[in-house]
This record gives C-alpha cells, structure tokens and sequence, in this order.
DNA sequence: ACCCACCCCTGGGCGC
DNA sequence: TGCGCCCAGGGGTGGG
C-alpha cells in the first residue's frame, strides 16, 4: 500500500539518513527479500560491501541509491515494506530482513517487510535509471512527465479508467487509495470505459491525481497502521483527508449520498454513487 | 501488441 | 477458545 507519497517520505528519509555514508556489512535475513537478485544473497551482500551510497532516488513506487560502483541498490516497498534507519543496538524487529551496517558505526538501515512483497536488489550500471525499472512511466510529480502523452495512452487504451491509473507503465506512483481519490474528484467511475474519456476529463482526472499525491505528501502519506511509516517509524496523516478509499456507508463530501463499496478485481473501490455514476458498459 | 487472471505472502479480524 | 476463511494488494508472469 505505499504508494507514491508514502515512498517519497522514506526516499527523503534515506537521503538524510543514509546519503554520503559507506556500507560495511549486509545480513539477509530472508533470502525472498533478494529474490530479484538472481545471483542470490551472498553476492547482493559482496556488491554492497565497502560501497559508498550518493543519493536517494525515485520513481513512481519505486526507489534506488546509486553508489560509487555505478551500481544501484534498487528496491520495492511492496505492500508493507519499511526502510528504517535507526541506532543498531535497537532490538530486531519481528519481520528484519535486511540489515545494512555502516562505516562510521552510526545508525544503521533495516528493511523490515511483513508480506514479503517487497524486495532489494543491486542493479549494474543503474545509478541514472535501473533497468529493472526502465518500464515504469514517470511519475505525476516528475517534471518532465508528458501530461499530453498521457492523454492520448490513456484513450488509445480499451480498459477502464481505474486499470488505466493503476497501469505503472502509463503514469506510476498510483496505488488504490489514490486512485479511488482521484476518480472521487473527477466525478468518475472507475469501470468508465478509457476511449470514452473526453481529452479535457483525461486532463482533469491527471490534474486530480496529481493533486492527492502532493497533498498526502505534504501530510506525510497515508498510514492505515503501523505499517506504512517514514525511516524514522513515523505514520503520515492524510488518512483523515480522505474522501473515497475506505469511507464504505459515510457520506460523501460533496451530496451526503453514502459512499459505496464495490468489489473489483480481487479488492476493493470505494466510490460515490450520485456524483460517480456507474457506466452503462463498465470495464 | 495488448489485456487480464493468477500468484506470491502474512497477520488481524470475524463467524461459527 | 480455536479453527478456518476473508481481506489488505503491487507487480511479474504467462495465457489468450
């Protein structure tokens, strides 16, 4: 459930807390957590060792630290994924699967992770872009997104607009919280048919979307529980800011009719049914 | 080329 | 009390 805003607080995180300092030891814990490190865990830890972090980075959901090999330690938070710096005599937590010592003996960085979706890995050569994510659209917040090239994607697609939002390789950074808010603003059901979306709507929905991501950020994120927090294990508050995702039978916001709750795709949208009819062919 | 169903995983909550 | 089921759900993969 991270989704863009709640990955852009740990990115700060880790830029503050982890930039400029040089890796000395790597322990996996759960060799699931490298999965994605095809050459396995030993030599995850073997390319880490004595490498220098240089920066933070993201896109959509995901992030990555270029090091001073050209390499990047690349990962995903998945769904309860945690990046957490903090002092190494800190008892482990239940779900450590990563440990990272550093250098100069300060704090050092746990990947915690429940649902073991989530994973690292080291990527060569992929300190300006990973190639394990080079498939992954720009984000909305990302300055050199192509408002316009969304546009056309989104209504050259046949699907419905909720698949399309969630679609990382058209815009990334959208999860199911945010895009349940995005369609609550455009006034759209999620099952509208793409190619049925007018230019000034897809326009609109793009300008919603980005909207919920910069509000939540500035809130910190949106935490549901523990498990969504900062590098510091702190919760965001845009939770209470929420006008959809989540709010099954509340009134909506803007006409007091009962949000809705509709099953869909193996989860669930939450929706208004006034001011977000359903299509006559949802998709 | 594109769309979509399926699968990976754990723990909290709830009904029986 | 305890068991089993449902739910949270991002993204890679493979089938159509």
């Amino acid at each position: 459930m991270p989704e863009l805003p709640e990955v852009e607080v740990v990115r700060l995180g880790l830029e503050k807390g982890v930039a400029g300092r040089t890796i000395a030891k790597v322990d996996v814990h759960h060799d699931r957590a490298v999965r994605r490190h095809t050459a396995g865990a030993r030599d995850f830890a073997d390319l880490l060792r004595g490498r220098t972090v240089l920066a933070a980075r993201r896109r959509g959901k995901y992030l990555w630290l270029p090091l001073d090999s050209g390499d990047a330690l690349t990962g995903h938070l998945g769904m309860s994924g945690q990046l957490l710096v903090v002092p190494a005599s800190k008892p482990i937590e239940a779900h450590l699967r990563i440990r990272f010592a550093f250098t100069d003996e300060g704090r050092e960085l746990r990947f915690v992770d429940q649902r073991t979706f989530g994973g690292l890995q080291v990527v060569a050569a992929g300190a300006e872009l990973p190639s394990t994510i080079a498939h992954i659209a720009r984000d909305p917040l990302d300055p050199e997104f192509d408002d316009e090239q969304f546009v056309r994607r989104l209504r050259a697609k046949t699907s419905g607009v909720k698949r399309a939002l969630l679609d990382q390789t058209l815009v990334s950074g959208i999860g199911n919280i945010y895009a349940d808010e995005a369609l609550w603003r455009a006034e759209l059901h999620g099952g509208r048919p793409t190619e049925l979306v007018t230019k000034p709507k897809a326009r609109e929905l793009l300008s919603h979307a980005r909207d919920v991501l910069t509000e939540s950020l500035a809130q910190g994120g949106t935490s549901f529980d523990a498990l969504y927090v900062s590098t510091e294990g702190v919760s965001g508050l845009f939770e209470r800011s929420l006008h959809a995702y989540g709010r099954e039978g509340e009134p909506c916001d803007r006409c007091g009719t009962p949000i809705r709750r509709e099953a869909w795709m193996n989860r669930s949208s939450y929706s208004c049914p006034r001011c977000q009819p359903r299509p006559r062919y949802p998709r």
